[in-house]
RNA sequence: GUGGGUGUAGCUCAGCUGGUUAGAGUACCAGAUUGUGGCUCUGGGGGUCGUGGGUUCAAAUCCCAUCACCCACCCCA
């Protein structure tokens, strides 16, 4: 082989893609029921944009970026995420001078330069919300909502919806004292890596998972605890406006994202069971977002959802519908004339709208007949010289195993009539 | 970037105290059944034993390096 596919890459085959195809089914149809239009965004943008919109401090600009010059000497990145590109795209097409709020959403690829393990790939696929130009609260629920509405959709109905709101602005650099304050005693007692926090983001001490910084943050100073009046009234109606619409949630006081955007409400939906990666989606509200990418001040709110993640829950729970892969009929012959006559046959099927298809190989009927059972046809046509001769086919039923003759120019008639009635 | 585990047939794996021609199951192809799938039986094709180097009379087996995959840390979808 010359060569493979690139690390953290994948390559998903018939058989999957049925999966795929059914979650994007229903999340198109969520979509919309919510009042989102779709859009299409590019792969790659100006490593500026993520630069300035993700921001310079996160994980993701410091080391996960795939980042290139191209022929023209610009420096272009895959795109890691799709909320910074999406206010770009709200900028630049001047989506706020129309009616707002402005509700999108998209689906694609991301890309990660991260090490690959279960349930994270380098590149990876989720779907997007983004709602521009309201701060409403109701919005926030709403984004909520529509997140665990989809879930519910796909059968996955005990994933936990984690609440919280990092503050504004405002109401930062008192979470940032009443932090550091507190751990200050206990400073030697951080793990390395806390250490280092304590002085940079000292708010991800509280999303540690070493042993003894969990322990100390558990009676830590919270975002919600010095959240200004503002952020705080927002919270409130936020959590209230969620249980009117009966959306279960736990409010976690530990919950930091790691993008820079983020204000008032962050959220997180976990899947305890397909590995360290629990989170199956989040998001947050985004109030400074556009204006950092360089416009008006407009607030926006969003998540974002992974779709890998998404279907290896759906899969520990045994939520993948059976879905019929093989063609309506297979069509085998016997004999050179008939493989012709079949070879015409064939065309008509498909014409008629049946999912048809016959040998190329020049396989025996049986191995033909072999062959229709391995690719699951729920019908064989049987064209050989008998049939020929008495101007008919053989219909064979492969589940029922049972077998009829039918009139050569009835065939399609009587396959799409049996058809209908099972199928659709 | 760091740590642990695993690399032998398309797939799942055995073989690994070094020793004839590297095996099984399954899948694939064919035959038993000269026009009929699922069951059974028989046969066949298919392997640079991840790659490179070393030790040895002899390496799938021991040593080193490297790559890939898996899992975890970090972080996140």
């Amino acid at each position: 082989m010359l060569t493979t596919r690139p690390r953290g890459t994948a390559d998903i085959l018939p058989g999957q893609v049925e999966k795929w195809q059914y979650v994007e089914s229903v999340a198109a149809r969520v979509f919309r029921d919510y009042g989102y239009r779709e859009i299409r965004l590019p792969i790659f943008e100006h490593t500026e944009l993520f630069i300035r919109g993700v921001g310079e401090d996160t994980d993701i600009v410091e080391k996960e970026m795939y980042t290139f010059k191209d022929r023209g000497g610009r420096s272009i990145t895959l795109r890691p995420e799709g909320t910074a590109a999406a206010a770009r795209a709200y900028l630049e097409n001047k989506l706020y001078a129309g009616p707002q709020p402005v509700k999108l959403y998209y689906s694609g690829p991301m890309f990660r330069y991260d090490r690959p393990q279960a349930g994270r790939y380098r590149q990876f696929h989720q779907f997007g919300v983004e709602v521009f130009g309201s701060h409403h609260p109701a919005v926030d629920a709403e984004v909520m909502a529509l997140v665990m509405d989809f879930y519910g959709r796909l059968g996955l109905n005990d994933l936990e919806l984690h609440v919280n709101s990092v503050g504004c602005p405002n109401c930062r650099p008192g979470v940032r004292r009443a932090l550091q304050e507190y751990f200050r005693p206990s400073l030697e007692e951080l793990c390395p890596n806390c250490k280092n926090r304590y002085e940079r983001n000292p708010l991800r001490i509280l999303d540690c998972k070493s042993e003894r910084c969990a322990e100390l943050a558990k009676t830590a100073p919270t975002t919600v605890d010095c959240l200004c009046p503002d952020c705080e009234q927002h919270f409130l109606q936020v959590q209230q406006y969620l249980r009117d619409l009966g959306v279960p949630f736990v409010l976690n006081k530990s919950l930091v994202r790691g993008l820079d955007y983020y204000t008032h409400t962050a959220f997180e939906i976990m899947a305890p069971d397909i590995g360290a990666q629990s989170s199956v989606g989040g998001g947050g509200r985004y109030n400074g977002l556009v204006e950092a990418c360089g416009g008006p001040s407009i607030p926006g709110i969003g998540a974002a959802l992974g779709i890998e993640r998404i279907i290896l829950a759906m899969e520990n729970r045994g939520l993948i519908p059976a879905i019929k892969a093989g063609p309506d009929v297979f069509l085998a012959t016997a004999g050179d004339e008939p493989a012709r006559e079949g070879f015409k046959l064939l065309a008509e099927l498909r014409a008629a709208g049946v999912a048809s298809d016959m040998d190329y190989q020049g396989r025996s009927l049986k191995a033909q007949m072999k062959y229709a059972a391995k690719v699951e046809a729920l019908y064989t046509i049987i064209l050989g010289e008998e049939e020929m001769g008495r101007g008919c086919v053989s219909l064979r039923d492969m589940a029922a195993g049972s077998q009829r003759e039918v009139a050569r120019q009835d065939v399609i008639k009587v396959l799409k009539e049996l058809l209908n009635g099972c199928c659709d």
